[in-house]
Order: structure tokens, then sequence, then C-alpha cells
DNA sequence: ATGACTCCATAGATTTTTTTTATGGATAGT
DNA sequence: ACTATCCATAAAAAAAATCTATGGAGTCAT
């Protein structure tokens, strides 16, 4: 087939104008170049479109049939080329998040809402779930973009490791309120939240309160930190907590907080892995969200350290 | 936009084999030319398409939706031009034809089948008329051939005009079937079978009579002439009838026949005409099948004419 | 009828685009 | 380390598209 698409455009424009003068003019070309064009279509296709008669072009029928096609074809390829052309802009999307729940509370859908600023066009789902399930799941490529503690190492995915330094929550009154640092020590035996058995914030902290040989005193076991600082809201217990729930507690009481978030010791680390599907490069838009989700993370990490 | 066809089959070729070098060797171009045809994609769009991860290409998402598009334009334009080229060879059309009783029984019938033969996809529509009829749906340019009595001077129609010479109906075994030429005076009197009061035929025959001063016996009337011939073979009465009519009637009766046709004196004429719509250039099949009906009333006339 | 216009097709010159040849850097397999 | 393969780039060559110029043919108004 040795069609172009100009030629396509011309055929259309002379339809339409009925006329080749006409249609170069539209088109930007001068007469005798839509003529030759419009003379290799028909000879490519061995159909003779319009009739010369007293020097005017008059449509075959077979031209009228030609036409249709033509238009649906043309109107198919500029609305595939806008489309892409917004893609590339980062008008239009579709992009996949899987989130862990500390992240999911506040960092991410605020991450995202910023993202999607100046996108309204962009279709965006988001998914709270395990880390554990993240990983499956990012895996499987399912989604595009995971944000999850830092899974065993998976060839099929590709990880941005980010190792965050948690904090030690307490109300503003509290007598301890006044030290720059809260280390294990000072909250031995005192009452803690603490996440569930076997996750490794709790294993962190068990591992420092042992170092400091401190005693943990676990007082309430909280799935994530966003119920645990409540408690610590109503003076119940202290929690060591990831800054990432710190940084979405704080934005979210709009500078009048009863919380304060020190710095803990020893160190209680979390870390986190920004996932993709590894063998399949990620989309335009993907990417873009990855460069924002690192850049919040290392900004949480030079803020706290 | 400037996008060239070839790009898009590059583009294609290229996602189906994941390689620009195999790619180039299916589409009998260099890896280069097919190099800078993506790139040159690529640029047009805005969007990457692949990702070049250690010296191979990887497809990105936004490459498969736009495949999926390619995909389904260049086979509607695939299609299309291979449809336009079988109108091109008259290996696919519609016909729509129109045509007056006395050449619908055999005639038209017999020259279609013929111009079929080798055009097994072709959409053919016969309608038979009265020639009044057809004037109007030819002008109104619901059909692309008509063939009709001559009607009065119609700018909105294309005219082709054949006067054919009536012709006696007369069984073999009558007594004026020794005679070359029947005249008016030969049938004074005797039994005639006509078509109905006020057709140009009708009036012609009057004439004819009238001008030999000779005796209309009018025994039967009839609105074509296929009863006509019937009644000729039982003896009943002679005719008047056009060639079409009377070619017809041997062809169907394949060699072994009742009736002999004579030329009849004085002249009873028919006027026919192909018409066509005027201001609207034939399609490439009906301008075969006109030159084909064109020779058949050719061909009458010399034979009988 | 004639002259002024407009239409489209063609030819040759020219510009633009595409393709090729040649080459180099990167990667993977042996 | 050697070889083979992949893709990108640059310069040269080839091909295609477009332009200018022109001519024939028809229309319209005078």
């Amino acid at each position: 087939m040795n069609l172009t698409i100009r030629q396509l455009q011309a055929f259309r424009e002379v339809m339409r104008t009925g006329s080749v003068s006409e249609a170069a003019k539209i088109l930007g070309r001068t007469q005798p170049a839509v003529s030759s064009m419009i003379a290799g279509l028909e000879n490519e296709l061995g159909v003779e479109m319009f009739k010369r008669q007293r020097g005017r072009l008059v449509k075959k029928p077979e031209a009228e049939y030609f036409l249709t096609e033509v238009d649906a074809i043309l109107n198919h390829l500029s609305t595939t080329v806008r489309t892409m052309k917004e893609i590339g802009k980062l008008k239009k999307g579709r992009l996949r998040i899987a989130c862990m729940p500390a992240a999911s509370q506040f960092m991410i859908p605020r991450l995202i809402a910023k993202f999607l600023e100046d996108k309204p066009n962009i279709n965006v789902s988001l998914m709270m779930r395990t880390s554990a399930v993240i990983e499956e799941w990012l895996t499987s490529q399912q989604f595009d973009v995971g944000l999850a503690e830092t899974p065993p190492l998976n060839h099929a995915l590709h990880t941005k490791i980010f190792n965050l330094k948690c904090l030690c929550a307490l109300r503003s009154d509290d007598p301890l309120s006044s030290k720059k640092v809260i280390t294990a020590k000072d909250l031995s035996n005192l009452p803690l939240a603490t996440l569930n058995e076997g996750h490794p914030n709790k294993l962190a902290t068990e591992d420092a309160f042992r170092k400091e040989k401190s005693i943990l005193n676990q007082r309430f076991e909280v799935r994530n930190f966003q119920p645990a600082l409540k408690l610590v809201e109503e003076k119940l217990c202290y929690c060591i907590c990831d800054p990432m729930s710190a940084s979405g507690y704080l934005d979210n009481q709009g500078g009048f907080t009863k919380l304060l978030f020190k710095p803990f010791e020893p160190y209680v680390g979390l870390s986190v892995s920004i996932l993709q599907p590894a063998h399949r490069p990620p989309s335009l838009l993907a990417e873009m969200f990855v460069d924002k989700l690192t850049e919040e993370l290392n900004k949480l990490i030079e803020q706290y350290g």
C-alpha cells in the first residue's frame, strides 16, 4: 500500500470544496501539488474518482464511498494523535497506586492531590493494603506504583529504598516535652502503644528498649498509628511512630496540635520502598509520580533525620 | 498532523517483533530507516514509546495503547484500499437498474447474467416499471441506469436514444409466412393483439394501418407482448411487436419455435432510451453496463432494422 | 465574438524528505 | 576477551513532494 496521509487529506478537502484550487488554498499547497496528489490516489487505487468535465471535477459515486471511509480513518487518526499528545503532556493517562496504611492516611492523598492539580483528565486509582499484598500486586503488574515496607529482594520488582527514622509522640504538656531527644530509658515502664506483634516497627522498638535495658510497657496494640496518636492525645500512652504517620498527623491538625514528635534513641528504623514492576518500563505518568514521591520521602528523611 | 502511514506501519512492526532490525527486514528497509521513523514518531507525538535499555527497545505502556489505535487505523485503511481496488476492477459495487416491461422479460436479465459472469460480488437491483416511473426514478437519482421509452426532453437526465423497428409476429404455418415483408394491407381486418389504448406502440400501429387504408381489427388488448405472443401461438391473432420482445421470445424458445417475426411495413417505430442521471457522473460499473446495453440494442437494430 | 477569468493538467526545476551506507557504543553470550 | 547483535547517528544518495510556469478548455460578461 503506497498511499500517504497527505493524499487522503487532500482527497477529503477536494471532496469537501469540490475544487482542487480551493482545496490547495486550504491545505496551504499549490494547485498542481493537490492535482498530482489526487492523480496519484486514483492511480494507486485504480479508480477514477472524478470525471473531468468542462474543466471541472465532478464526483463519481466511487468517490463518495471512499470519502466516508477516508473521513472515518482520518478522524480516528487525529483523535488518537491528540490523545497521545495529551499523554505526552501528562494531561491524560491512568495511574494505579498501591500504598501501605501509614502513608495512605494523609501523605499519599495529599501528594496525589498536588500531582493532579494541573491534570484534570488523569485517572488515578489508589488502594490501601498491607505491604505483603502490595508487593504481590506490583509483581503481577496490576499496579504502576507501590509504597510499602521494603520487601525481600524480588527480581520482578524495581525497589527504591528509603530508611526512615521513627519518632516519639508525646503530648506537648508532657513532662518529657522539654527534652530535645527522647530515649528508651526515658520511656522505660511508661505505657506505650505499638503495632501488632511481628510488625517490623514493633520488633525494632523492642530491640531499642532491650539495647537500653529499658522496660517496654505495651499498653495498646494497634494496626496503624492513626488511633495510637489519638490515645497519646488522651494522655494514655506514648508511641514510637514512623515519620509518615507523624507528618500526616501534623499536617492534618493545621498548626494547632496537642502532640509533639521528638527524635527517639536508639534508632528505630522503618525501611519503606517505592515499588515498580521491573522489566516493564513505567509510563511517563508513573515516572513523574515516582519522582514526586521520592522527593517527598527525601524531604521527610531530611526533616526528621 | 505530520505523521506518515509508513511511520505507523513501522511502529506496528516494531511492536510486533520487538526489534527495529527485525521490523526493518520485514518492511524491506534498512535498520536506520526504521530507527529514524520511530524517532520521528516519538518526536511528533511528544511521547517516548520505548525505553532504550541495555541496547534494546522495551515497550512502554503508552506504546501499547497507541498500538491498538494504530492497528485499527491501518486495518481500516487496508480493507478500504482493497475494496477500492476491487471496485476499480469491477469486482465489487452496486448497480441499480430500472427497466421497461418489454426488455425486462428476457433481454435485460440475460444481459445482466452475462455482465455478472466474472463479477461475483456485484450487487444488482433490477426493477420493472412503466416508462413514466422509470423516468422519475432516474431523475431523482434513485437508479443508476434506466431503459424506457424515450421520455420528453429532461435536463436532469442523460438519454441515449435508439429507434427500433417493430416486427410482425405470426405462426410459422401461417399462410403469410412465405412473404418476406408483412404489410398493413396483408393484415387488414385480420385479428390483432395490441397494447393498451394510448401506448405509443398502439398509436404507431394505428397510424400504419391508417396510412395503408387498412382496417385494424383489434381482437386483444394486452399490457405487454409476452401474453400477446402466446395468443399468436394459439392461432388467435397476429401482433406488431417490438424487437426486444421478439428477440426475447426467440431466445427463450431455444431454436424450436412456433412463431416467425417478419419485417412490417409501413414503419412502426418504438423509440427507447438508456437513461442516466445527468450532472452526476456514472460509476464505472454503470458505465460498463451502459456500454453492454448499448451494444445489445445496436445489435437488435442491425438485425431487424 | 472576444477578452478576462477560472478551472485543471503537465513539465521541468527545486526543495524537502526518506533511505542508505558507514560507523560507533553498548550489551550478551561463549 | 572475542564475537555477534542491538540501536543511534551522521553524511551521502536517492526518491518524493512541491513549486513555478504554462497551456488548454470552459464560463461569463460585454
